[in-house]
DNA sequence: AATGAATGAGAGTTCATTCAT
DNA sequence: GATGAATGAACTCTCATTCAT
């Protein structure tokens, strides 16, 4: 600790802890915009409104905001989830609904995220550590999806419920991901209804 | 042109195109391997067996063969979805069948392109040239898709084909991304078997 | 004198002194492990139980506590060469004894300061001042050196005896640093009586 | 080696071997005049008359160059040191001559390398391979100094010669050094001949 | 045409020193 | 007086690209 602590400050001063925070603010902006690799400490530091100097006082280097945005961002996610489970009345809301509102949360999500997703493949097969953080909140992700699904009135169709969680998360995410990036010549309404449709005639009954 | 040509060679004579061959698919297997920004110019060169000075006759920058090795790869997949279909005699394959060639088919491309594909996400931000090549593939593998899923016997429940398109292919590539990348806990068989049935229950009757 | 006083702080009361005090100590043993160039202030600041900034309260920069440190070895080399001088009863002792009381005392100075030593040729070279302090250091070690040698019974029997102590001096510190800092392949008795033998028959008889 | 061959250039062609040899002498110098933490590498690729990009062709980092000079230096001194004895006709040389020969070959060698020495002793405590490759160069300098002084006529006194061959080695290493840097007070001449009296009275009769 | 040595802008990182609290 | 957060010049090292041979 006392290793970590000659290079790394642990904030404990509210200037510092806002220091840190606008820092990270900073860094998942402009690696959202631009990219890991196409984003520099320098600009990071620029747009944090600190010096270089300082943002190596809170992160030994550029991986290490990057993975704490990461962690910002997975904790985010899953609150939003969270948040938005519990805004369902389960007993009258029917499975459309349902589905609906899981696509709505995952877009905003992502909205909120545009292009800092970009990276996360890169990223994900370069760096073991950053690998497990994903996987690991891949990992939340996916058992929450689960949960959602079951609590409709409604028996699943299928037998391996563990597979059918991947599915739908991962269907999911690759049409919220087209609806978020791309300049869309097919409307956001009509791919997120037959996401839904897709969803439901293979889930239900 | 003839400002262009005093600098990019192209190539006539056999030597010079079998060398931005060689060059082309050096930077295909070092990109799949390492990505992008991870590879240099330098190992491009040595591991197609040219100087580098070489490797600025026959491409402008490396974005050059980035783009080089994209095209390759689009008409390879198309190549290969093509094949695939005249494989297939749909007087007698039954759906599922024709969902599993579906899905095998592009588990192969991606297997031959593993880690190429991380690579694809973040240039597609980037470069614009990039983004309207991969616009271009894109639309046509969702138009193959389509016409694929067209050929079964059965009738499309959907009324918005173009939409369904777009969600089915995504959500096969997606899918396929997983099995394709992840240390599975899942066997690839209970996934595929899983997205056999989604599409199945989505599409038909 | 008001200008210097502004910044630096001449301790009068205890703590102030204590203070000091604290830093030279730690900044005596931090450059002696790791040499000059190798330790930061930071370091040192937290070494001495004090922060960065009241580091600078007392000493101008961090050259200002090298050449602090250099006087208090000084003075403590020089101390310990008194003692053991006024240990010795020069009626009884004999030649080698006396010289081999000399290389013990200049042998522990050195075990003291192990590493310490590594950085003065370095600075010596670099800085003015510190050249000039270092020369009166020297200067004032290889005088009580020649006083030491005089007080034998016996005749030296060089005629230049200004330079025999420059040769003493010189010829017991290379060898004192042999035995402090090599991994020793030869036993630190059998250089110690060599070196002996050496001084004695060069000066005496 | 492929791997080392991908950054560090083995120069072949001529102008390569130019450019290596010009880093080397730049560096040499540098270091030599400043020490080797006072020099940075833009200052050696300067002198050399390259670009930074040069030298971080032939050399991994600084340390490399270091140990690059740092063998040539030793090669240099064994180099004078054979050069030196096989000038002399040990036949009708008599022991004063051999010594004082001695003692003007190491200085030579030092001259040519004032301030060189300074940061061996920092370094050698720093760096394990540095440490080993001077202790490897220690010894063939001490061997060597071994031989010479035996190759006089007379027998030697001590039965220790191998802590005798240390003893002299580093007693006219330091007198050197004395001699080469300091502003002297006491002529050279004078130095120089109480040296060689110290060690003749030492080895001989 | 081909080679590979040379270039240099720019990236990441460190640390002596200052200054607001 | 003390604190430790902030600064930014300086340093090491990389790599896409050019150019002499």
């Amino acid at each position: 600790m006392s290793d970590m602590e000659d290079k790394i400050r642990t904030p404990r001063q509210e200037r510092s802890i806002k220091t840190k925070e606008a820092i990270v603010q900073a860094a998942m902006k402009l690696f959202s915009d631009k990219g890991f690799h196409q984003t520099n400490t320098k600009q990071i530091a620029a747009a944090a409104g600190v010096s270089t100097g300082s943002f190596y006082s809170y992160f030994v280097d550029k991986r290490a905001v990057f993975i704490e945005v990461l962690k910002n961002y997975g904790a985010d996610l899953l609150a939003r989830i969270d948040a938005s489970m519990s805004e369902i009345n389960f007993i009258t809301i029917d499975r459309s609904e349902l589905i609906a509102h899981l696509v709505d949360t995952l877009l905003i999500s992502h909205e909120a995220f545009i292009g800092y997703h970009r990276e996360l493949n890169v990223m994900y097969h370069s760096d073991e550590e950053i690998k497990q953080l994903m996987d690991t909140q891949y990992e939340a992700g996916r058992v929450r999806t689960l949960k959602y699904l079951q609590m409709g009135q409604d028996e699943l169709k299928t037998e391996d419920v563990e597979a059918a969680s991947v599915i739908v998360f991962e269907s999911v995410s690759a049409v919220v991901d087209v609806i978020s990036f791309s300049p869309q010549r097919i409307a956001t309404d009509r791919l997120k209804s037959e996401l839904v449709n897709m969803i439901i005639s293979y889930l239900y009954k």
